[in-house]
DNA sequence: AAGTGGTCTAGACCACCCG
DNA sequence: GGGTGGTCTAGACCACTTT
């Protein structure tokens, strides 16, 4: 493969699909493709990497694999937007009194600037000194509340945030993190667990004290992996349900 | 591709390597290849379905994926036994008193010949007259009970395990049901609901009435498909996590 | 009609495993 | 050294979308 066409220095033990791979994630991450727009046609790619279809083919496909582009066969390959608002749809299964499910409505009830605790420091690789933005949300289903969030953005990338109203924030706040902040969310990881209500969880979700609680504990990265929010969910375990499927 | 090379009737619209994943698929749950063995080489399957390397590539690459098959470099393509006796460590985090990871061990409680109910009749895809096994389980970490388990098995199938004495069964029972009644699982899915911990819950795990208790609702199927055992669960919440990653 | 991804070929050479 | 899967080529033709 021309080693020209790579601004890194790509391992030369790897494949050459594997080092094109990585070089298409750096160029994402770069934003040289906006999400929802087309990359370049695999002929292009074959010519600019100097490598043949069948491995320009099989580099894509394993960023297809990741969720990242898709392709549709007679217009091209895109930059795939994840939908992250259905996300918690994986756990909770939230219906109006009709029994429709129904996506619920958000209020931030409170905005700071923080020191962050070591924890969150740690995860999302800030420095002693940077500050974060806290957010706290709510998130209501026909105006009963059902999830309690914790929000923390590293503030240098987030400052956007600062200024806005706390009525003007919307009910998702990625499409605000990209409009707002330039900021996209590629993956995410989120790890489940158990508690039992606390005083406040049980005022604030309408449950009784020490009801079980499932805890979302979510860390979403941009394309080049670097966490860019921590974000805790809290909601009744009542409503919660999930599936797994074993090869 | 040779239509001979079929017993089935595969659908000519369908693409060479799915035609052929298919029939792999079928060959497979008609137990040509057993588990852990070798498949025929790709040069050989390229012959026999009369297709050219890339195309028996593609569709063995379905097949892994899947995780029906593992290719060895040097050795060939094999089998795979999934091993689904560390699948409740995805969910529950079990440690000794040192704390290192432990496998509970299992004791059979109670088996029994019974009518099964409507769920599991139609889970398990049996005719009005057929009967299941049914089998009471719990597994202890060092003699302290952990998790409680339901298991209902189709009797046609698992005949062989109503001679076996009580103490005779295993900790792990898949390897059992191979042994004894040549029944394989190869896929599973499972459904996970948080509930709280009735009298008997508590009593048995050692928790409190009303303490958060996770269910884990296990099917699993044969390579066929075909659903062959419905498995329930019950465990602490206070040792459960779980972490899923996003695209 | 032109351009895109989807399928498929008929090889080649390499890396690894085992006798 | 012989056999296996892993990588890669340089095309061909097909199915679909857009102009």
């Amino acid at each position: 493969m021309d080693m020209q066409a790579f601004s890194g220095k790509p391992d030369d033990r790897l494949p050459r699909y594997q080092q094109m791979r990585d070089d298409l994630v750096r160029r994402l991450a770069q934003g040289e493709w906006a999400p929802d727009t087309a990359i370049a046609t695999e002929a292009e790619l074959g010519q600019f990497y100097n490598v043949s279809t069948g491995t320009v083919r099989k580099a894509i496909d394993l960023l297809v694999a990741d969720g990242v582009l898709t392709r549709t066969q007679g217009k091209g390959t895109f930059v795939r937007r994840p939908r992250f608002d259905s996300s918690l749809f994986r756990f909770f299964r939230f219906k109006s009194v009709d029994g429709k499910p129904v996506r619920p409505t958000a209020k931030v009830l409170r905005r700071e600037i923080v020191k962050p605790n070591e924890a969150i420091r740690s995860t999302l690789q800030l420095k002693g000194s940077d500050k974060t933005i806290h957010l706290s949300r709510v998130r209501l289903i026909e105006g009963r509340p059902v999830l309690s969030e914790e929000i923390w953005l590293p503030r240098n990338r987030f400052e956007a945030l600062t200024g806005l109203r706390l009525g003007d924030f919307e009910d998702l706040l990625y499409p605000l993190y990209e409009r707002l902040c330039r900021q996209i969310v590629a993956s995410a990881t989120e790890i489940l667990n158990v508690e039992q209500a606390t005083e406040d969880d049980a005022a604030l979700l309408g449950i009784d004290v020490g009801s079980p609680v499932i805890l979302v504990q979510r860390v979403a990265a941009d394309f080049a992996g670097t966490p860019i929010e921590w974000r805790t969910t809290r909601g009744a375990a009542s409503g919660f349900q999930y599936q797994v499927d074993i090869r």
